[in-house]
DNA sequence: GCACTGAGGATTGTGCACAATCTTGCGCGC
DNA sequence: GCGCGCAAGATTGTGCACAATCCTCAGTGC
């Protein structure tokens, strides 16, 4: 018919709708917080994210929103998305939650013993005394975080792992806006006995072990002392 | 001046961008969700939600996707979201977290033992015990929800809270879902007991009782016998 | 010098007219 | 009667051209 209907758009070829591309938006953009490519204050414009991943300003406008249900962005109306910058009470809440809820995932553990998981977990050690003999403080926190995130995994409990892993995540942002003056002097040796505790189903002493451990990376951050965010420090977008 | 720029919406003057829409979007689907006034299966459908709420499609997205992200909705591609309708082993684990969880928040409450918060508490409880007293199971149950939030949000960690506030929820949608052989015999003295062995500081008795107290909504519920769950009972939307 | 205002910029929300994709149901051939 | 396929329906994603809102930063009056 002669309809004149092509005010808007008529026969875009490339306008399919791929749903799951919100997912892989999400997917990146964790990856970049919790890897410290993306620092707090960062900006983050829907069409910018448009253009840098190529889909819509919906599936971008979805992606954005979910990390700042979790905590990971902050929305300032009319001025845009922000990477989330949080201050010392929201750090000292991070760190008390992520104590209340690995014990959970700990005793869980150690209640079931099994050598498969106990097998996966000592994998993971192994990467750790790696880096660990490198010297390297911040891949050993991000390892570190693996080996909570893999623990939480192991637990069999969907819904305290996902806590978990979005609670390291932000342990991310907050090890990188506090002074880290951290002695891994003892620090590392946790790890290793916790996991001989979890074998030996000694439920008690591995529980009491993970608080004290999370408790001693909160200790090492100067909570009082952040680092300055300038809320405008954009330009280390250009990495990714 | 005479542009003809009429293509798509000139001059609308009601389309006014208002940013917390979504949020009170959200918060009556969420009420609505835990009053048992949008039942298991229900679909929710974006343009009837836009006309219910007389707001756009994008804010509508928005509030079906945090549900989402909360468990207590279920997005099927291209059939619509529909009100989640957990299974016996998402039920289990949601139970599981809430031990887990809650162990926490009870913990921190006794160690405070703040006689301001124990007041609160109290005050939760007398209207418990009024429509207790009356027999009813789902408000009860419905109230306990309140008790369990109250405590979280006394627990002044707002990362528990806000997990303990979602648990909840879902709790509603599974005590919908499961044949509720509930006899409330020895069921309703756990509260005032807990508050007790707070007020006390005696954290390890009050933590061992929320425990249980979980542990015991969950043995009255028959895990193993679902309610069949015909995932288009649309109609029960006309009621709000 | 200083407060105030106003124009421009930046950013997100909205309605619209599709496009893509899946489900459903009906008719047809056998 | 029965399976099969194709058309119609339902639902969400997309780009576009705005609208609304707030921020920024000049320029002006006092």
């Amino acid at each position: 018919m002669s309809q004149k209907t092509r005010l808007v758009g008529v026969m875009n070829e490339r306008n399919r709708p791929r749903t799951d591309d919100a997912e892989a938006a999400y997917q990146h953009l964790f990856d970049a917080i919790v890897d410290q490519r993306l620092l707090p204050g960062t900006k983050l414009t829907e069409i910018a994210l448009v253009e840098a991943f190529g889909i819509g300003r919906r599936m971008v406008a979805t992606a954005l929103q979910r990390l700042s249900w979790e905590k990971l962005v902050v929305f300032i109306p009319n001025r845009g998305a922000y990477i989330a910058a949080p201050d010392a009470d929201e750090a000292r809440q991070v760190f008390a939650a992520r104590v209340a809820i690995e014990a959970g995932t700990t005793e869980a553990v150690a209640q079931a013993a099994d050598p498969k998981a106990i097998a996966k977990l000592r994998e993971n050690i192994e990467q750790e005394h790696k880096l660990r003999d490198q010297g390297y403080i911040r891949e050993a926190i991000h390892l570190s975080g693996g080996f909570h995130t893999l623990m939480a995994e192991l637990s069999g409990n969907r819904v305290l792992a996902d806590q978990v892993r979005l609670l390291v995540a932000r342990t991310s942002l907050i090890v990188n806006l506090f002074d880290n003056q951290l002695g891994l002097a003892g620090w590392h040796d946790h790890h290793d006995d916790l996991i001989e505790h979890c074998e030996n189903g000694n439920v008690e002493t591995a529980v009491g072990l993970m608080r004290e451990h999370i408790l001693e990376i909160q200790d090492a951050l100067a909570l009082d002392r952040r680092r300055p965010v300038s809320f405008d420090m954009v330009r280390v977008f250009a990495r990714g």
